[in-house]
DNA sequence: TATTAATCTACTAAATCTATAGGGTTTGTA
DNA sequence: TACAAACCCTATAGATTTAGTAGATTAATA
């Protein structure tokens, strides 16, 4: 399932990229205009701006902003920095594998070939979307 | 992420899967050879009898057995009667689905459309694969 | 019939995760 | 200087996950 963190990402982010112009957009409207809670907003735009997909300005007049354009920022960025692996078990995961402690072979054990498979795909979707592509719908 | 539940009953359908004959197997067995909680495979097997799944048989020499030929059990069902919804949004869901609160238009809205095309590519893989497939790795 | 081996049922519990709320601090701008 | 906004820290209720404990029930067998 997709925690409402990453739901409630994208959803701003994809606020951030129809916006005319680049000019930071205050937590309240992404807030308000998404339905999206202001505290728990304010810690997922804060969460991407540590992670160099958004920038911010403080003060009046501040706010968020995409810091490339979004035909620039991959789905695989955007879901890894919220959600994390894409993988549905570490040890297919290409940015966070670990291994599993109960299996003894990785390479007979079905739950992870079948999950390889899963993978490829899933990436697949994400790697050939980018938040641009999520604006224009 | 995949629950271990589901991890688990995978591999525990597996061992059964390639089992000589389908007589009773022990939950005490497959735990060993599987390397799984003894109490938590016995709930996660007896789900998986309740909807069909396996068949049981109490007393001395029984145990659990596929209803089925593995050939015949798609993952589709596994992983609904396991994990519950493929879909990681309720409301793309096709057997769970549920409406968004927040989300006013689903034709509109971006984390819908991107997941719809996620649980498409995931659901060909779960349909193109049976127990059977996953036995023979 | 007594024993044993097995499933079944119910309750409990620790640990972790999720989604939020509150309050205070810092920084930039008008 | 006043204000508006991001920033940071803490707490927390609730849900979920992953078990563990205790016992009841059932069936085969000696």
């Amino acid at each position: 399932m997709l925690s409402k963190k990453t739901k409630y990402g994208i959803k701003a982010l994809t606020f951030l990229g129809r916006q005319e112009d680049n000019t930071p957009v205050a937590i309240a409207s992404i807030s308000k205009s998404e339905n999206i809670s202001l505290k728990f907003l304010e810690s997922i735009l804060l969460t991407l701006r540590k992670n160099g997909i958004l920038g911010s300005k403080k003060g009046k007049g501040g706010g968020y902003y995409l810091l490339k354009s979004p035909s620039e920022i991959p789905m695989t960025a955007i879901m890894r920095i919220l959600e994390g692996p894409i993988s549905m078990v570490p040890c297919v995961s290409l940015n966070f594998y670990e291994k599993c402690d109960d299996c003894p072979d990785e390479n007979t054990c079905a739950v992870h070939n079948l999950m390889i498979q899963v993978r490829d795909n899933t990436l697949d979707v994400f790697r050939n979307t980018s938040l641009a592509d999520l604006c224009n719908c």
